[in-house]
DNA sequence: ATTCAAATGTGTATTTTTAACACATTATTA
DNA sequence: TAATAATGTGTTAAAAATACACATTTGAAT
């Protein structure tokens, strides 16, 4: 590698040691099920966090974006490759990990729970409720917390919350989607007054099936409105 | 350095090529001045790019925290230890830095310009009007859109154009900044009334003077309505 | 078959927020 | 002394957000 000329304070370090600092992604990958938002979680298996759940994460390779090795974290873990994903912070405290410097930037992403039952044999992995848990390896309550922040911001005015459920869904699951990231209830009424004003919604003249009340309409994203909120991976 | 246990997916690359990773700060210093937002800049010293502007930035240390990596950077440019930084995107293209892998994280800070003509002798390094800037070295360009773009959002609810303002200031400066940064006309009386609503401002009882025109009333930032907003140098 | 339980579907009134808009006053400058 | 230029001030209209109740439909239980 080439001397980096354009950095003029090296000090008394020498120019080795400015690359003994390893760079990794971490996922927040979220899902919804059961009317909860969940984070999928691995046990961690490094002594010093031994059983505690710590995020899914990887070293970025030298010759890979960081975009792009999110979305192969994404994709070796869930198998999806068509998913929402949004950078959301870089954290580097000195000593955030504990083998050494490693700083990482975190990224949430949106998937549908169901599309993938696949990879999930690994029994290391898990979906968890975000509301319960309490406490996470190196500094991933953190980097969970601030994704869920972000995620909150996001969904109020940026329609990504459709994928996290299924192409088909009723307007009870929509809002009890928006009800569990924000954690707060929502007036019925001005929920679907709201949607149905802003044109989000397809209505597919179909009727749910297999609950055990009145079933309600099933809509799909208007996704002709937008562009394409998802990227395939390169 | 010990190795890293939690990242099983090496693959046939070896240990030591992930420490081949620089990272930097880039610093989007924000200051106010002729009815203009400005940044500040310096020439680009680097072959590829002679002549362009770039943004100020260094390697981050071994040792250091990004956050204290930014302040450093401030501190040595602007002489001032006591400014509003926020952390806004990692810039990590494998093609960005033409001397090698070097990801970058950004940052915006918000400055009174006149607090320090001190380190400005540097001829290098200047103020420049943010709406003439057209190309910059690197992806310099992108991460000071990306710090803009944030800027106008935080600016909407957060107190933290007073950053930029001298400790006393007229309400048609804090307009003409507001204007500045978001680059719109606002209602010079829905303006002051929204100001006087929210309780951001403390009225100094003073006056303008050496303003060719009648002079207005003087305000400071209620900053006992808020913690700190700012934080030292560690 | 009838009843009960539970969720769907729908509209209006109120409050709050935002936006539009004009004129008298004060100080400087010519 | 007159002209200029910016300050200072309230009201009205429109839009957005919030609060709120009842009839309907289906499945489940009796």
């Amino acid at each position: 590698m080439k001397q980096i000329s354009r950095f003029s304070h090296f000090g008394e370090l020498s120019d080795k040691d400015y690359f003994r600092i390893a760079l990794s992604v971490d996922c927040v990958i979220f899902g919804f099920e059961d009317g909860e938002l969940k984070v999928l979680v691995i046990k961690c298996n490094i002594k010093e966090y031994k059983g505690l759940w710590s995020l899914l994460g990887d070293l970025v390779r030298p010759d890979e974006d960081l975009d792009s090795a999110s979305y192969r974290i994404l994709k070796e873990r869930t198998g999806l490759d068509d998913v929402y994903l949004e950078q959301v912070q870089t954290f580097g405290q000195v000593g955030r990990h504990p083998a050494g410097r490693v700083i990482t930037t975190a990224y949430f992403s949106l998937v549908n729970i169901k599309d993938h039952q696949l990879k999930l044999s690994d029994n290391e992995l898990h979906w968890h409720p975000v509301n319960e848990i309490a406490e996470m390896a190196f500094d991933h309550m953190e980097i969970l917390k601030g994704c869920l922040e972000r995620l909150r911001e996001k969904v109020i005015d940026h329609p990504v919350v459709f994928n996290l459920l299924p192409k088909k869904f009723s307007l009870r699951e929509l809002q009890s989607l928006y009800e569990a990231i924000l954690n707060i209830k929502l007036d019925r009424r001005n929920f679907r007054k709201k949607f149905f004003m802003m044109d989000w919604l397809v209505d597919l003249e179909e009727l749910e099936e297999d609950v055990p009340h009145r079933p309600g309409k099933l809509y799909k994203f208007n996704q002709a409105k937008f562009g394409r909120k998802t990227k395939k991976i390169s």
